[in-house]
RNA sequence: GCUGAUGUAGCUCAGUCGGUAGAGCAGCGCAUUCGUAAUGCGCAGGUCGCCGGUUCGAAUCCGGCCAUCAGCUCCA
C-alpha cells in the first residue's frame, strides 16, 4: 500500500502506511494534543476527528483555540441540549438546530411549550450527559434508512428535512448514546468535551419560518470552551444590558412611553434637545449637499396612495380612516409621494438635474405590535429622507457621492457598519431588464469606488428597483437597517414623471429614494448604546454642570454658571447641601460631560476644578480656559 | 399578528398556604457646610396593569383585554 503523507501547519509532514483519523494523528504528535483536539480542517475542510484519511492531505488539528471548533463545538451542543430535552420529554420533536455567532438554538416542538422554568432540569441532564462522555459518532446512510429511522422515532420534522436534501447529497445521522440526530456535521469526538454552556431563552419561531405554520420552541443557549469564557460572555451581556437604549433613556430622562400610545415616544426636554441636534446636524449637512428641505403634509386622500402603489402594496401597514364627508385619507407611511407631486408642479429642465429634496415629515406605519421595540421599532417617526430626481446617466456619479457621504456621517460618530448590502432584480420586478442591469452595474461600480466590503443579495432587491442597504448592530448583536439608498423606475412612471432634455425631448428622470440615519428614533437608539449615553459634548443635553463645595461659594459659582450660559454652554448647578462626593456621583451617573468644583481655592484664584465623564480630574483652570476647551469640543461637529 | 414570559411606590425588586402591602434608591422636611462615585435622622408615597369570575375574603386562583420583554413573520 502506497503511504499517505500528511502535512500539517508548521510544513512539517507525517507519512502513515495506512489510512489514519486526524484524532490517530494527533495522538501521534501528542496526548496532550489528543486530549485538546476537538475536529480537524481536512484540505480546508472542518471534519469529525474520526474521519478517515486515505491519501495526502493537509491537516490541521483544531483545539478550542481556533473559531471553527467554536462553532463545532457550539453546533454539538445543540444535540447535548436535544439529547437532554428528549430524555425529559420523550415526546419532544426535533427541528433544526444550527450554531450562530454567539452561541446555538435549536427549534423544538413540546405540548406544553417549553419556558425558562424548564431550564435547570434541561442543564442538569446536559451535565449529566457531558459526565457520561459518550462517543459521538458519525453513520452515512441511504435515504431510506434514514427516513426509516426518524419516521419509527416520530420526528416528523426530520422527515420533512430528509425530503429537502439536494439528491445527490450524502446523507449522515450522529449518534450519541440513545440519542440520534440527522446531522451533516461535524461534531466534537464525545460527549465529554462540554465544560461550559447555559441556556439563555426561549421563543416561538414558525416552521420553515413560514407565519403560516405551527410554531415551535426555539431555545437559545451558548457554550465556551472554558467556564472563564463562558463568565466573560455573560458579564458582557450584563453590561449590554446596561447600555440599552431603553434603559439609558429612562435614567437620563430623554424619552418615555405610555401604554396609551404604543409604538410612540415622548420626547422629554433631553432628549428633544438631542434629537433637535441630530435633525439641525442633517439639515445643515443637507443643505450644504445640494438639498433643498421641504416639509409635506402627513394626511392624504387615499387617491394619493393608489397612484403610488401604496394602497396596493401596503395598505395593511397604514392608518386609515374617513373623514366627515366619508372621503377615505391615510397618514403617509413615506414622505416619496409628496415629492413627486413636488416634482410634477411644475415642467422640469435637464438643467435643474440632479434635483433633491430633503424632508423630516412625520410618518405613521401601523407596525404589527409585537414588533415594536423602545426606540429601534416605533408607529410614528421621521427619517431624514431625500429624494433625487436625475437622469439615467447620473446614476453612478451621484451614488458615488451618496455612499461617500454616508461613511462620512458614520465616520463622524465612529460608527462602523456590520454589514453593507447589495440588493439586486427580483423575480417579480417592473421597469425594463436593461435598465435594471444598467442601474446595479451604476450601484456596483459606486461601492467599488467607495472601497466598501459588500454582500450581495441577490433578488432581493424592492420591485420598483435595486438597492444598498447599510446595517449596524445595537449593544445586543442585533442588527438594524440603517441608512438605504434605492433606485426606483416604478415612482416615475407611475406619477408621469418628465423633464425636457438637452434635445428638448421629454424624458422620464429615475428616482433615488436615500436615507442617511435611516430613522432618526432608530439611529438614536444606537447613538445611545454607542456611546453607552456619554454623548459628545455637541450632542449632550447638559454639558456642564457647576458643584459648590459649601454655601459659601455659591456667590463665585452663580457667577460662574452665568457666564456659561452667556457664553451658550448648556449649563446646570447642583448647588445643593449634599457632599462633594455625592454631588459628583449624581453628575457622573447623568453623564454630564463637564463637572466644574468650585470651592475656597477657585473662588479666591477665580478658577474652577474640572472633571471629565471621560478622564477624570482634569485639575484647575481659569473660566476663559475652560470656555475655550470645551467650545473647542462643541463645535467637532458643526 | 403569532409563541412564551412579565406587569406590586417615580426606579430596581421582595411579598410563603388566599387573610387586606414591604425594602433599597429617588422625592419631601430637618440637621450637617463638608474637596472628586452615596452624611445622618425623619416624613410621605400603592385602584398590586385594566375588566370580570370563584370565594366569607383575591396582589395571590380562573377567564378576557391592554401594555412590555425575548424571539418568529414583517420592516427604517
Amino acid at each position: 500500500m502506497a503511504e499517505i503523507r500528511i502535512q500539517l501547519p508548521d510544513g512539517s509532514t507525517k507519512t502513515f502506511d495506512r489510512p489514519v483519523t486526524p484524532g490517530e494523528v494527533a495522538a501521534s504528535i501528542g496526548s496532550g494534543l489528543a486530549r485538546a483536539a476537538l475536529a480537524a480542517k481536512v484540505n480546508g475542510r472542518v471534519v469529525d476527528l474520526d474521519h478517515p484519511i486515505t491519501e495526502d492531505t493537509e491537516l490541521e488539528i483544531l483545539t478550542s483555540k481556533s473559531p471553527e471548533a467554536l462553532e463545532v463545538l457550539r453546533h454539538s451542543c445543540t444535540h447535548l441540549m436535544a439529547q437532554a430535552v428528549k430524555r425529559l420529554h420523550p415526546e419532544a420533536m426535533l427541528e433544526d438546530g444550527p450554531p450562530t455567532e454567539e452561541g446555538f438554538w435549536y427549534d423544538i416542538r413540546t405540548d406544553p411549550p417549553l419556558t425558562p422554568e424548564d431550564f435547570p432540569a434541561i442543564e442538569k441532564e446536559m451535565r449529566s450527559i457531558a459526565k457520561e462522555a459518550l462517543p459521538i459518532e458519525r453513520q452515512e446512510l441511504s435515504r431510506e434508512e434514514a427516513y426509516r429511522i426518524f419516521k419509527e422515532r416520530g420526528e416528523k420534522y426530520k422527515l420533512d428535512l430528509i425530503e429537502r436534501i439536494p439528491e445527490d447529497d450524502t446523507i449522515s445521522t450522529y449518534r450519541q448514546g440513545e440519542f440520534i440526530d440527522l446531522c451533516r456535521g461535524p461534531h466534537v469526538p464525545h460527549t465529554g468535551v462540554f465544560k461550559a454552556f447555559k441556556l439563555l431563552s426561549v421563543a416561538g419561531a414558525y416552521w420553515k419560518g413560514d407565519a403560516e405554520n405551527e410554531q415551535l420552541c426555539r431555545i437559545k443557549g451558548t457554550a465556551f470552551p472554558t467556564k472563564q469564557e463562558l463568565d466573560a460572555y455573560l458579564q458582557m451581556l450584563e453590561e449590554a444590558k446596561r447600555r440599552d437604549h431603553r434603559r439609558v433613556g429612562r435614567e437620563l430622562e430623554l424619552f418615555m412611553h405610555h401604554e396609551w400610545a404604543p409604538g410612540e415616544i415622548f420626547w422629554l426636554p433631553k432628549g428633544h434637545l438631542m434629537y433637535r441636534q441630530l435633525s439641525r446636524m442633517m439639515s445643515d449637512l443637507c443643505r450644504q449637499e445640494g438639498y433643498d428641505e421641504v416639509f409635506t403634509p402627513l394626511l392624504f386622500k387615499a387617491d394619493l396612495f393608489k397612484v403610488s402603489g401604496h394602497w396596493e402594496h401596503y395598505r395593511e401597514d397604514m392608518f386609515l380612516f374617513d373623514d366627515k364627508d366619508e372621503n377615505q385619507f391615510a397618514l403617509k407611511p413615506m414622505n416619496c409621494p409628496s415629492h413627486m407631486l413636488i416634482f410634477r408642479e411644475k415642467k422640469r429642465s435637464y438643467r435643474e438635474l440632479p434635483m433633491r429634496i430633503h424632508d423630516q415629515g412625520v410618518l405613521h406605519r401601523n407596525e404589527a405590535s409585537g414588533t415594536l421595540s423602545g426606540l429601534t421599532r416605533v408607529r410614528q417617526f421621521c427619517q431624514d429622507d431625500a429624494h433625487i430626481f436625475l437622469a439615467q446617466e447620473q446614476i453612478e456619479d451621484e451614488i458615488t457621492a451618496l455612499i461617500g457621504l454616508v461613511k462620512r456621517v458614520y465616520d463622524l460618530f465612529d460608527m462602523q457598519f456590520s454589514k453593507v448590502c447589495l440588493s439586486t432584480r427580483p423575480e417579480s420586478y417592473l421597469g425594463e431588464k436593461e435598465s435594471w442591469d444598467q442601474a446595479e452595474k451604476a450601484l456596483s461600480n459606486a461601492i467599488e469606488k467607495n472601497q466598501l466590503d459588500c454582500t450581495i443579495n441577490e433578488g432581493d432587491g424592492a420591485f420598483y428597483g435595486p438597492k444598498i442597504d447599510f446595517i449596524v448592530r445595537d449593544c445586543l448583536g442585533r442588527e438594524w437597517q440603517t441608512a438605504t439608498i434605492q433606485l426606483d423606475y416604478q415612482l416615475p412612471a407611475r406619477f408621469e414623471l418628465k423633464f425636457i432634455n438637452r434635445n428638448n425631448e421629454e424624458e422620464m428622470p429615475v428616482v433615488v429614494h436615500r436615507a442617511i440615519f435611516g430613522s432618526f428614533e432608530r439611529f438614536f437608539a444606537i447613538l445611545i448604546e454607542h456611546y453607552g449615553g456619554n454623548f459628545p459634548v455637541w450632542l449632550a443635553p447638559e454639558q456642564v454642570r457647576v458643584l459648590t463645595i459649601s454655601e459659601k461659594h455659591e456667590g463665585y459659582a452663580q457667577e460662574v454658571y452665568e457666564q456659561l450660559q452667556s457664553n451658550g454652554i448648556r449649563a446646570e448647578k447642583d448647588f445643593s447641601a449634599e457632599k462633594i462626593g455625592a454631588k459628583i456621583r449624581e453628575g457622573r451617573m447623568k453623564r454630564v460631560p463637564y463637572l466644574l468644583v468650585v470651592g475656597e481655592k477657585e473662588a479666591s484664584s477665580r478658577t474652577l476644578s474640572v472633571r471629565s465623564q471621560q478622564k477624570g480630574d482634569l485639575g484647575s483652570m481659569p473660566l476663559g480656559s475652560f470656555l475655550e476647551w470645551i467650545n473647542r469640543e462643541k463645535s467637532a461637529v458643526f
